[in-house]
DNA sequence: CCTGTCAGGGTTAGCCAACA
DNA sequence: TGTTGGCTAACCCTGACAGG
């Protein structure tokens, strides 16, 4: 769960991308985070003739390309609006980061995280500012900015330069159609190409103080931009920073049992200081969420011991029970946990107070998040028989404001840590498109079949992304004959490959795992070309130096090229 | 190389106890 | 009675490993 990292949104790798037919087109395949992420079971994916997909659509076409390239088109554009999410078709709770992940017809009962910790993906939105970083941070190659962000790493540079495609046979005259419009553009899109990989320079170049152009940051600047008249003018009231988004929360059944009256963001054991909040507290803070954790494990078993004895002997704990519940008052006044406000988007304020539960392995939010609940319409009270049904998420975006309560002990500039608090149906909303780490989240119903779609969206991820080279800052364009529906989901995938691969560039593009993403991404698109009839034409930069009579639209444009030949 | 199985780990739901 | 703190079991995913 590293944090995401925001990928310099200008420029494209390309990749020319004739997709499988079924397998892929409905499995989330994308970015490395999806790798896993379950899928549409093979066997109703793979058959040609699958009823979900229209016959005519069979073969689809991805071209990755330039951002700046998108427009009109082949509908795609920089400014596209954000890929269509799916729809949950459970009832159950799917969260935001959920949806996407999760294959429509996969309803599991559980899910892992729910948090979106897209936090980075907004190009850092959420942590730019942040006065401490998330432990994981993008820059592999060490201080400054990232690789390729005040120049271009050389030896990227090369590698993209003397990328070329290859078709070898090829007997579908479809491809060479659509690859004309292509050809058509190239001397534009070299152009263009060197305008992304400057871009992409002077976007990594640039401390990030600003959502990215792009991506993520356009979906954090919607969020922000969104906000209700309300909520902007308590934010004013208060004097608060700019609301940064932290994270998305899908709401469970005990999220919204106002029995528990608790939120619950979980936060992978040894991983807390990856999760977004973490990163959110001062030092101080850090104290008093996380206050004496190990004190409470003791005291608990002390007290659980004390309750065994009581059960053996009720009369002797009478004095104890007394004294106990001195120290509890004495607890009480002491009690940790971090006063946190939160606001809703009516601008209405909640105190909450913020606790990390070791027991639990993520933060609990406790005091008038029942109210939140019940003035947002979101409370469900299983007491009375109320069933959880509906999928809602809600989004985290953290402020500061030192007219907040014990803005003094914050320890912050800023004053006292707050959040806002915004929440939706999965239905409604955009995110999951975005979130590199939803892949993670969307556990199938089968584990099999998990498995099965899992390979497959791997191949699918190796099949579109390449090497890691090339995963320098993309953006994509598909040209695809499929319906909407379907080519909402390629792009999805796409989407999400890209984000895997420009991690993968950012983690830090390193010889050895670039060599090892090589050989595993062609080896999984033969797989998938034997798999599924298609050809692998040619692997971008592997030697490069084969005859083939298509040219890369864009130099440096690191693909698998897939062909489905119907 | 592919597939199936197993073990480990993470997340959530449910429950209970203590306290105000 | 409602709130809060905490534990634990169940569920499920993921990775590793072995067999075909």
């Amino acid at each position: 769960m590293s944090p995401p990292q925001d990928p310099p949104c200008d420029v494209a790798a390309a990749a020319v991308v004739v997709s499988p037919p079924d397998p892929k087109s409905h499995h989330g395949g994308g970015g490395d985070e999806d790798v896993g992420r379950p899928a549409q079971p093979p066997s109703a994916a793979v058959p040609a003739n699958n009823p979900r997909r229209p016959v005519e659509t069979e073969t689809s076409y991805y071209v990755l390309m330039p951002v700046h390239e998108l427009d009109g088109g082949a509908g795609g554009s920089g400014d596209r609006p954000p890929p269509k999410k799916r729809p949950a078709t459970s009832g159950s709770c799917s969260g935001a980061v959920d949806d996407d992940s999760s294959p429509p017809s996969l309803p599991p009962k559980k899910r892992k995280v729910a948090v979106d910790y897209r936090v980075d993906s907004f190009g850092g939105s959420g942590s730019r500012n942040r006065e401490t970083p998330p432990a994981v941070t993008r820059h592999g190659g060490g201080g400054g900015a990232p690789a390729g962000s005040t120049a271009m790493d050389p030896a990227l540079a090369n590698e993209l330069r003397r990328r070329e495609i290859k078709f070898g046979k090829r007997k579908v005259t479809a491809e060479a159609a659509l690859t004309a419009p292509i050809t058509t553009k190239l001397p534009p899109r070299e152009k263009l190409m060197h305008d992304g990989i400057r871009a992409a320079a002077a976007a990594a170049a640039t401390p990030r103080l600003l959502p990215p152009p792009a991506m993520n940051g356009q979906l954090h600047n919607d969020i922000v931009d969104n906000l209700s008249a309300e909520l902007r003018e308590r934010l004013d009231a208060l004097g608060a920073t700019a609301p940064r988004y932290v994270c998305t929360k899908s709401l469970k059944r005990s999220d919204v049992d106002l029995n528990q009256n608790r939120l619950l963001i979980s936060c992978k054991q040894g991983e807390v200081f990856n999760c977004p909040i973490t990163h959110l507290f001062t030092g101080e803070e850090t104290i008093i969420v996380n206050k004496n954790p190990d004190e409470t494990k003791e005291t608990k078993k002390k007290k659980k011991k004390k309750r065994r004895k009581n059960n053996d002997d009720d009369e002797e704990e009478e004095p104890g029970l007394k004294v106990k519940k001195k120290k509890n008052k004495n607890e009480e006044k002491e009690r940790p946990g971090l006063k946190v406000t939160m606001l809703d988007h009516g601008g209405d304020t909640y105190a909450t107070t913020c606790r990390y539960l070791t027991s639990n392995g993520g933060y609990r939010f406790i005091g008038e998040w029942g109210k939140f609940l019940r003035n947002n319409g979101l409370a469900v009270c299983v007491n009375k028989g109320e069933e959880w049904t509906r999928s809602v998420h809600v989004k985290l975006l953290e402020f500061r404001s030192r007219r907040l309560p014990q803005a003094d002990k914050s320890g912050h500039p800023d004053g006292a840590l707050g959040f806002v608090v915004l929440h939706g149906d999965d239905s409604d909303s955009d995110d999951g498109e975005d979130d590199p780490c939803k892949g993670k989240a969307p556990p199938p119903a089968n584990a099999k079949k998990n498995k099965k779609k899992k390979s497959n969206s791997k191949e699918h991820v190796n099949a579109t992304s390449s090497s890691a080279a090339a995963s320098a800052s993309v953006a994509v364009e598909r040209v695809t004959r499929s319906v909407e529906q379907e080519a909402d989901d390629e792009d999805e995938r796409i989407q999400r490959a890209v984000n895997g691969m420009l991690k993968l560039h950012d983690e830090g593009s390193q010889g050895e795992q670039q060599a090892l993403l090589a050989s595993k991404e062609e080896a999984e698109a033969k797989r998938a070309a034997r798999r599924y009839g298609s050809q692998v034409i040619k692997k971008l930069g592997r030697g490069g130096g084969e005859s083939g009579h298509l040219k890369p639209r864009d130099e440096g444009m690191g693909s698998v090229v897939v062909a489905h030949v119907k």
